[in-house]
DNA sequence: ATGGCTTCAGAATGAAGA
């Protein structure tokens, strides 16, 4: 089985690059999208149902967005926090970012983490708490499902190889110690970053920032990520970052992630 | 570098991303 997760940064601008690589890629069972930035009604469907695909979205005007584009029909599928918790805040539960389904005996929960802008501002503030909600949401799931895999653009690199230069890291957003503190909380509930599994070696990233000829030189982050609980973790054959989309005329500045199991 | 690009929405001397 393989998973893959992708912050396309807009579906309707990568619409043609998602098909050519889907196609590249037969084996891939689900495809996680971030950043479709479209309603569900504006979503371009047909492109992914016409290759025999399913497509389950949940998405919003402008902003965020989260999708799952599977070669199989996917089961129990679940939107946003209310799906597992009461008494969602609403301004947490209006952004559109989490989206899970079942394929076989895992559980896949994709979601797209708030950036947080800069440390101290009222959208870090956001992250933060968004992330502690998560943690919450993530306790009732494993109450009723023991093999989870957590993947998406996660906005965190919890290790300083993760970055390409960490040495200011503590003064920027997705490297602070406070939002590492609060991923490893989520991780502490029995999940393992799969891509170290493979790989110890730093200079591995996901997303490039788009100006200053970032990717060529690859000053990159690793932000991407797949979680997977104990059994599923054990199970994992491989997990690659595959950076050629990112060398795409007007690519998205994330690439995306596959896990096989 | 207070920014370098890119997207969306809608007409900004913009907001947001990461």
């Amino acid at each position: 089985m393989q998973i893959a997760t992708w912050n396309v940064n807009s579906i309707r601008s990568r619409l043609d690059q998602a098909i050519a690589w889907l196609q590249s890629r037969p084996y891939i069972d689900i495809l996680c999208l971030q950043e479709t930035k479209v309603s569900d009604a504006d979503f371009p469907l047909t492109a992914f149902t016409e290759l025999g695909h399913f497509v389950y979205i949940y998405g919003q005007k402008s902003y965020n967005g989260v999708a799952l584009i599977a070669r199989q029909e996917l089961t129990s599928i679940r939107t946003g926090f209310s799906s597992l918790l009461t008494d969602v805040a609403p301004e947490l539960e209006s952004q559109k970012r989490l989206i899970s389904g079942v394929i076989a005996d895992v559980r896949v929960i994709n979601i797209y983490v708030p950036n947080g802008s800069a440390i101290a501002s009222e959208k870090y503030e956001y992250k933060l708490k968004w992330l502690a909600l998560l943690k919450s949401y993530l306790q009732e799931a494993l109450k009723q499902e023991k093999n989870i895999l957590i993947c998406g653009d996660i906005n965190i690199a919890l290790e300083d190889i993760d970055i390409h230069d960490p040495s200011d890291r503590a003064t920027k957003v997705m490297a602070s110690d406070i939002e590492r503190a609060a991923l490893q909380e989520i991780l502490d509930l029995g999940f393992k970053d799969v891509f170290r599994k493979f790989q110890s070696d730093d200079g591995y990233y996901s997303w490039w920032d788009y100006r200053a000829g970032s990717f060529r030189r690859n000053h990159g982050w690793r932000i991407d990520h797949h979680y997977l609980t104990a059994d599923l973790y054990d199970r994992a054959l491989s997990c690659e970052i595959d950076i050629s989309p990112r060398k795409n005329p007007q690519p998205s500045d994330h690439t995306p992630v596959i896990v096989e199991l």
